[in-house]
DNA sequence: CGTACGATTGAAGTTAGTCAACGCAGGTGG
DNA sequence: CCACCTGCGTTGACTAACTTCAATCGTACG
């Protein structure tokens, strides 16, 4: 059986902090469970009934029009957590995009957890006082960048997380070749853009030497004062 | 000298589930302010020193491009938290967009009051966690909404959220009628669209019979399940 | 080798943006 | 008291950006 001490999100997830009896009473909780590429974890307006810490992989957070239309309105990395804990049901379905691992907990073991550890508790109150932050900067881009710069900005903020969660060697600082787990209908629902447009800007700033695209997920980025002069 | 007791706000803000003393001493740190409409109270990138309990009044949340262009990515209503606890520079201004009066502390005090305090930590949680959910749904609608469905969401939502906050006679349910807190380009910068488009809009709802403009920020509904139906 | 799916490219169409003129109401001063 | 000014909002004509629709490409896979 798996476990909280081996696990490799331990020290970067909500759960640092605590001490060795707390990690064992919420291991109690726990269990690990593999979401496969393209599999739903969390259905839109469904009870909600869990949340999670992502162990490995990328999923992404959706919210939908009646009539079909998806926004990506958050993409979840190792260690981040995932799902709307005290009462409230979540109005975003949770996908993976790619193979994931995650360690899930019933919402409402987890609230009785989280409200007697007061440390827990302050590590997701940061953590999502972050992704607040983040969230708001995307509502710029979605208000107000054009589909240039919404390229642009994106290939950088890929750049960043997918360095930061280890998808790239070991290096430090921002990924400059990378493997985008998005597909371009993807790219298009994180930017607010139609699939034909995302295309037409990556095909541009290839041919511009700003790019170079060596298969259809991979990035490299040949010139990034190029690209954060383009976002905007 | 204003004091939490008397506080209008004290039984929805985060300081609502303290004891006496706890608010004695929190009372003990924080001082009102008013700040007139128009009036900034925290830059963009500044070192975001504060952080405040709105008490009365209405502020926007923007996030600016070099060139200007602005997007407003919250709204903060009476008892509504505001700034970036806890060691990170907020990347937003507010700015008051009417009248308002806030409780404010200095980061610094509140961090270390709010660590020691974890039902304060709890609410101001639970507080996130919802904003972080209504900014999810916005960036639905900047990303993925047209301007008729952006313009019908906007009104239902100020319709819902002026009637929590006892800006409309004392009724239960939403507000038929109500005054914006907003100019034109106010709500543009809200909806990620031009002063022209909105205001076009707001012509076309109007001609059509599904609202009624009595005054340049007075909107009337007059029919709800139409906005609903528009809104998407 | 052939199929299927995602991605690209092209041409045409629409939506919202831009630029510019005008309207209206509130405030100011003659 | 009225004329004028000023700031915000509206309206119109035109334009640009992005979407839509449709065809083609390319590669992975059976």
């Amino acid at each position: 059986m798996s476990s909280c001490e081996t696990c490799v999100v331990r020290n970067r997830a909500i759960c640092a902090g605590l001490d060795n009896q707390e990690i064992l009473a919420l291991n109690a909780l726990g269990r690990r469970r593999s979401v496969s590429a393209g599999e739903p974890l969390i259905w839109e307006d469904d009870d909600s009934l869990l949340v999670a810490n992502v162990i490995e992989g990328v999923l992404k957070l959706t919210s939908s029009t009646e009539d079909g239309r998806e926004q990506i309105v958050g993409v979840a990395y190792p260690s981040d957590f995932i799902g709307r804990p005290f009462g409230q049901t979540s109005k975003a379905s949770v996908v993976a995009l790619t193979d994931a691992r995650v360690c899930v907990f019933s919402r409402n073991d987890f609230d009785r957890f989280a409200r007697s550890h007061p440390e827990l508790e302050h590590k997701l109150l940061e953590r999502t006082l972050a992704e607040l932050d983040r969230t708001r900067s995307w509502m710029m881009l979605l208000g107000r960048k054009t589909a240039p710069e919404k390229i642009a900005t994106f290939l950088l903020e890929m750049s960043d997380r997918l360095a930061e969660s280890g998808h790239t060697p070991i290096t430090r600082g921002p990924a400059t070749r990378f493997t985008l787990p998005f597909s371009r209908q993807q790219v298009a629902d994180v930017l607010g853009l139609t699939i034909e447009t995302v295309s037409r800007q990556f095909t541009k700033l290839k041919n511009e030497g700003v790019i170079d695209l060596p298969a259809r997920r991979d990035v490299e980025i040949l010139d990034r004062p190029a690209l954060l002069a383009l976002a905007g």
